[in-house]
DNA sequence: GAAATGCGCGCG
DNA sequence: AAAGCGCGCGCATTTC
């Protein structure tokens, strides 16, 4: 550990362990609240400190930053970085007794991690700062960095408290939709029943429900030409064992994805904990390792429950990414539009299509590249009404098919083209090339182009979202402790009395609060929004409505 | 018998 | 209505 003032001068330094780590920081973030912890990575070091009750303000983790700036095309020299040893690879997680669990150092060649040193990590440290500065507009890589590191601290933070989540509750929705749970091994009433209400329809008591290929040979048999078992498909034929079918698939998912089995593993002392795994995704966005953070279905939302005496700030941006869009683009035109809650209704207000199905289909068109269907047929029709927001879209699409790079707003950069992709143009440029190759070639680049076209916006829209997430802890930090009469010890030792964030999924936050603060909550979380909108896009006239509300009701019963 | 692949479906 | 982006998971099947 080595502290540094202001200017850069080392202060001090010291070799020591987590706990003492701990004990140290808590010290120095009395003395200095605005200090910015420099270390490896966030993911490692923080979760012991939570759990020792301590948390940190700000931090610069060199892991992610590492992996943003070697890869910007906004960084002059990013080669440099990229020589730098292995800074973006991830350590193992520091068990419960540090180190020493995963020692490796008598074995050099089975290290994979970073330097673990003290020179070693301010000489990447430099090497980052020199990056920024020496980009073409430092400010931006500077508040993507804070925002990354800020979201790293977030991340561990999420998880140390968690999302109350009332199994009681979970486990009703459970048994009035499936039935009892079996003693063992088998199915619920309801599941059970219907696999053999459709069983009988196919006229085959050992039919396959489980198995895609058994039952379209099974479906076939009755006469149903289905291609595939697809619900968006089965929908179509007009045969009664299709309604029972589609029940069937719809809780046999429930049953296996959320069911009395995920509840077991991932609920404990009435909290979901899901692991957050920040820019887990290319375009920035987080990804979530256990638990299918991203995939809880709407239907179990119910279960989630503010402990007794607190609330849930339950809040979401509406249309964040068409929004994120005509700013990128300086679109007045499409900031216009979305003036309001509903964007979709701007389009149609403005005359760009008839009705609001058809405006949302066609931004989701003209932002994923669809080209047929309803949705690509309407495309066109924003480009006439939006022409700026439509050519910055375009314009990344064609930068993809043409195998470059393409960047978010604040200097993410899309990963290059694969070496198979570019041999594949290529040869199909070549003379031998026949029609198949150039039509896989064509159909490759149309791939890419696609990506490339909604990089930029899904990758900016994840930028906006972890500013409003980094103003809103920001913002919560400064709201006073309740007593210890009043605390919900199941959050966590660093959060048992104050405000905290609960869960995040790209455009939505939850924030668990004691009920006396809730109103501050909330307002805090929207002033959040309009601050982000600042930070990145400056005066840029573009609104960030939230759907925002604070949950009634506690714990149950 | 473990690892990779395909399908289907939940989320944004 | 089920194409056009990004994920993770469970299950069945195929491959090593």
């Amino acid at each position: 550990m080595v502290r540094l003032a202001p200017d850069g001068r080392e202060l001090d330094r010291r070799v020591v362990g987590t706990a003492e780590l701990a004990v140290h920081v808590a010290e120095r973030q009395q003395a200095e609240p605005g200090a910015r912890w420099v270390w490896h990575d966030t993911a490692r070091r923080y979760p012991a400190m939570l759990d020792a009750g301590v948390r940190v303000g700000r931090c610069h983790d060199l892991r992610l930053c590492h992996a943003i700036l070697s890869t910007s095309s906004s960084v002059a020299r990013a080669a440099d970085l990229r020589a730098a040893t292995q800074w973006d690879a991830v350590a193992a997680p520091e068990g419960p007794t540090g180190d020493a669990l995963f020692t490796l150092a008598d074995d050099p060649a089975a290290r994979s991690g970073p330097p673990e040193g003290i020179d070693e990590a301010l000489a990447e440290f430099a090497r980052q700062r020199a990056a920024i500065a020496g980009a073409a507009d430092p400010r931006r890589l500077e508040i993507l960095c804070a925002a990354e590191s800020a979201g790293a601290l977030i991340a561990a933070e999420l998880r140390h408290a968690g999302l109350p989540w009332d199994a009681a509750v979970h486990e009703d929705i459970l048994i009035a939709e499936l039935g009892r749970r079996p003693a063992a091994g088998g199915l619920p009433a309801r599941v059970a029943e219907l696999a053999a209400a459709v069983r009988a329809q196919l006229r085959d008591p050992q039919a396959n429900l489980d198995s895609p290929a058994k039952l379209l040979r099974s479906l076939h048999r009755i006469d149903i030409p289905a291609r595939t078992t697809a619900k968006w498909e089965l929908r179509d034929f007009d045969h009664p064992v299709i309604e029972l079918l589609l029940e069937y698939k719809r809780l046999h998912r429930l049953l296996t994805a959320n069911g009395w089995a995920w509840l077991a593993e991932w609920v404990h002392d009435g909290r979901f904990r899901p692991v957050y795994i920040p820019a887990g995704v290319v375009t920035g966005r987080w990804a979530a390792s256990g638990g299918g953070a991203l995939q809880i279905p709407r239907q179990l939302r119910e279960a989630m429950r503010a402990d007794s005496g607190w609330r849930l700030v339950v809040a979401d941006v509406a249309q964040l990414e068409p929004r994120v869009l005509a700013a990128m683009a300086r679109d007045l035109a499409l900031a216009e539009s979305a003036r309001g809650h509903d964007l979709y209704a701007g389009i149609v207000e403005r005359g760009a299509v008839a009705e609001r199905h058809e405006a949302k289909v066609a931004m989701l068109g003209a932002m994923y590249g669809a080209t047929t269907g309803d949705s690509g047929r309407l495309v066109p029709r924003l480009r006439r009404t939006y022409p700026r927001a439509m050519e910055l879209v375009d314009a990344a699409a064609r930068a993809g098919e043409n195998g470059e790079q393409v960047s978010t707003w604040l200097g993410r950069t899309s990963p290059p083209a694969s070496a198979g992709w570019r041999a594949r143009q290529a040869s199909a440029a070549g003379e031998g090339a026949s029609a198949a190759d150039r039509d896989r070639a064509r159909r490759a680049a149309g791939d890419r182009g696609r990506f490339t076209r909604n990089f930029v916006v899904q990758g900016t829209a994840a930028e906006w979202a972890l500013a409003w997430l980094g103003e809103v802890r920001a913002r919560l930090a400064r709201l006073d402790p309740v007593p210890t009469a009043e605390a919900a010890p199941r959050s966590g030792a660093a959060f048992a009395r104050v405000p905290h964030l609960a869960f995040f999924l790209h455009d939505e936050l939850i924030v668990h609060t004691p009920a006396r603060h809730a109103e501050a909550v909330a307002e805090i979380v929207r002033e959040a929004a309009q601050a982000a909108a600042s930070l990145l896009f400056g005066d840029f006239p573009i609104d960030f409505p939230l759907d925002l509300h604070i949950s009634r009701t506690g714990a149950k019963g």
